[in-house]
Order: C-alpha cells, then structure tokens, then sequence
DNA sequence: GTCTATAGGCTGATAGAC
DNA sequence: GTCTATCAGCCTATAGAC
C-alpha cells in the first residue's frame, strides 16, 4: 500500500485504475465497493471521486482506455493484405495479447454482454461494432478467395470471442479449481491456448477439399 | 403481475425462481435487488425470505436445481457406446438444449466462473468437474480410437463450453446492437449455431489425414 | 401465505481541514 | 492532492397484522 505522501496525480490515478479493473472484474460494478476499490489502491476512497468523479467515472474510464488499443491494432490488420487464415489467426493473437496486457477486460466486457451493455458509456457501442466487423469481413474474404468454406460471420465471431474471453475470463475459477486439486491439469499457458484455437479454427473452417 | 390472494405456494416459489433467474443473470447477485425481483415476480419481498429465506437462498436454489438436468444428460451420454465425434456433438446439442430451458444459465454460470465461484454453494463443485470430466473423456477417446488429433482436453473443454456460454449469455447485448442497427444482421437461431459449433469442432478436431 | 411498516446496516459521495 | 468525518439514501431482513 502506498503512503499518504501528498505527492504524484498519476500515480494515483494508476493505482486506482489497476484497482478497479481488477475488483470490477471479480466483483462486478455493483459488487465492487469503492471502500475496497480504494484500500486495494492504498489511497483514500475520496479520491475516487476527485480523480474520475465517482465510481462509475472510473468504471467507464477502465473500458474506454483498454478497447482503444485492440482497436488500433485491428485496424492495423484489416489494412494488411494478406490471406483470411492468416488474418484470422493474427487476430486471434492480438486478443490473446490484450489480455496478457489487461487480464481483466475479458471479464468487464462479459459482464457488459450479458447485461446488455447498460453500463456501457455510448461511445463504446461502434467499438463493439468494429470488432464484430473484423471478423466479418475476414470471414468473407476467406469465403470470397476460397480459403473459409461459407461459415456465418455471425457465429463465427461468437466462437472465436467467446472462447477467449471466456478462457481469460474464467481464470479465476479455473485456477482455484487447479488449486484444490478438483480437476487434475497444470494451469494452462495463455500463449498454447491462443495456438490451439488458431489452429482449430484454420482446420475448422477450411474450405472442404 | 399475480394478485395477491393468499394461495398457491408452489406458484409463488416459481415466479420467484423465474423473476431471480432473469434478474440474477443480467445485473449479478448484487446487481439484482429483491424489491426489483419481488416486483417481477408480482409478489410481495418478504416472501423471498420466507420462502428461501433470503436472497442468497433464492440464488443457491436457482442454480443447484438447472444443473442437475445437465448432469443427468451428460452422465446418460458418457454410457453410450459411440465415436467421440458423435458424442461430441451430442454434448454440444445437450448444452444448447439447456440454453433454451434454462435461457439464462449460462449468464449465472460465467459471473460466478469469473468470481472464482464465490457464490457457489460447495456441493456445485463437483459437478463443474462432472463438465469438465465429460468433455476431457470424450476427447481422449476421440484421440485412443483416432477420431481425434492429439488435442489439449482443457483447451478443447473451454473451447466448446466458452463458444456456447458466450452465444447464449451474449444475447442481451447481441439483441440491442441488431435492434438499434449497429450489426445489420438477422436475429440468430440457437439451432444453427450448435450445428455451427458441431460442424467446427467435427472438422477441426479430426485427425490430420 | 401474504402484506405493511419499519428497523438497522451498508454504500457512495462530499465538505472542510491540512 | 489527500485525508477525516459525516450524511443521506438505499437495501435486506423481519416483526406483526391479516
């Protein structure tokens, strides 16, 4: 816990937005309490409100800064002319990524699907849109140049999404589970999972021979 | 809404179970507020306490009774005596299946896999490894009678459990984006995509030729 | 069995000292 | 910038009438 130094805005602000993605995440908006939020920080809760002007403030501040740089870095990809295995498989990776930087964004933005996104900040929902996006348009460039055989864009982006948040997302159960000794595997390596499904996905969706 | 006559145990007992499904599932344990469960369920809040005796009880009843129908299937399944690909897809189907009884499952199930089950009454435990050991039997017999390439059984396991919990918890926000014209595509058929998924997976498990 | 009324605890936010 | 002290609102649970 840091001391009380009167000292250093950022590093504030840093200390409280690790603390809430993390809390957030485990907890949930309305299960995370700003007087954990806070002591987890090693600051004081007033500071929250100072700092992003209460607590959905901050909330909304964890999501709109973590999306940015997925974003980016799929905007990147879309403009690279390569092959849509190749594509797909690279954005498989840059989630896997994401989520080494932000463990707990797969499960804040799962929490925001299932709720329909009513906590979501407006701004947030063309993100969510771009993302879906991608893959659809890979999946019909792969369709287009015969690499996929005609798979849904849809439920192809629920099958790749939904495998890695929900692998990112469900550590915390899955680890507890391993530590208990409940089920009997070493805990698993992010980068081999991002692998396995790269390669489920190529075999999976390639076009029948 | 029900009038309030002073009748029908088993009737309220439902309409609470119904309303704490909902609730539960889109705004989290802490999220969903019994006056706001009460008032869906069209009966009075003190009868939550009554009848579960609280609002933690309602939850733990919730999710004890739906899972032991899947249990039940899957432990049916693991009888039979056919190739791991077919039992794969039955899984699958099961699962889907669930999602259309029980629609708000899955969402329960991920906020409490991303909780490191802390809600969970212990006596859940065993039958998430009751999953998880159903799925890593499937796949090492699809990998001895080579049905299978030599696959990670957890990884595969999150694969098809993460695709599935996904589409099915997703649906609030997939609903909003296709109704507000954010996505420009058609609402999904649950059907269609467990045959997605069994086709995927059929094709991209098998062993390379 | 169900409702009304209320108690008691917890939560998020802020005024004001430093 | 940060902390302490405090408040008003909300939430769950329950006693007691019907």
């Amino acid at each position: 816990m840091r001391k009380a130094r009167p000292r250093d805005r950022e590093a504030t602000r840093q200390a409280l937005l690790a603390a809430g993605t993390e809390l957030f995440a485990s907890h949930g908006f309305d299960g995370a309490k700003v007087d954990a939020i806070a002591s987890h920080a090693g600051v004081n809760k007033a500071l929250i409100s100072y700092h992003f002007g209460g607590k959905k403030g901050l909330y909304t501040e964890i999501l709109h800064g973590d999306l940015g740089w997925a974003i980016t870095r799929i905007t990147e990809l879309e403009r690279e002319a390569v092959k849509a295995d190749v594509k797909l498989a690279r954005f498989v990776a840059i989630f896997g990524e994401l989520h080494q930087r932000r463990p707990s964004l797969s499960a804040m933005m799962l929490r925001e699907a299932m709720s329909g996104g009513r906590g979501l900040d407006p701004k947030l929902l063309p993100d969510l849109k771009k993302i879906f996006g991608a893959v659809a348009a890979i999946v019909a460039q792969g369709v287009a140049e015969g690499t996929f055989r005609p798979v849904d864009p849809l439920f192809t982006h629920h099958t790749v999404l939904g495998s890695l948040a929900f692998f990112f997302a469900a550590r915390p159960l899955r680890d507890r589970m391993i530590a208990e000794g409940v089920v009997a595997v070493p805990r698993p390596d992010p980068a081999a999972f991002v692998a396995h499904l790269q390669h489920l996905l190529a075999r999976g969706l390639a076009k029948e021979s």
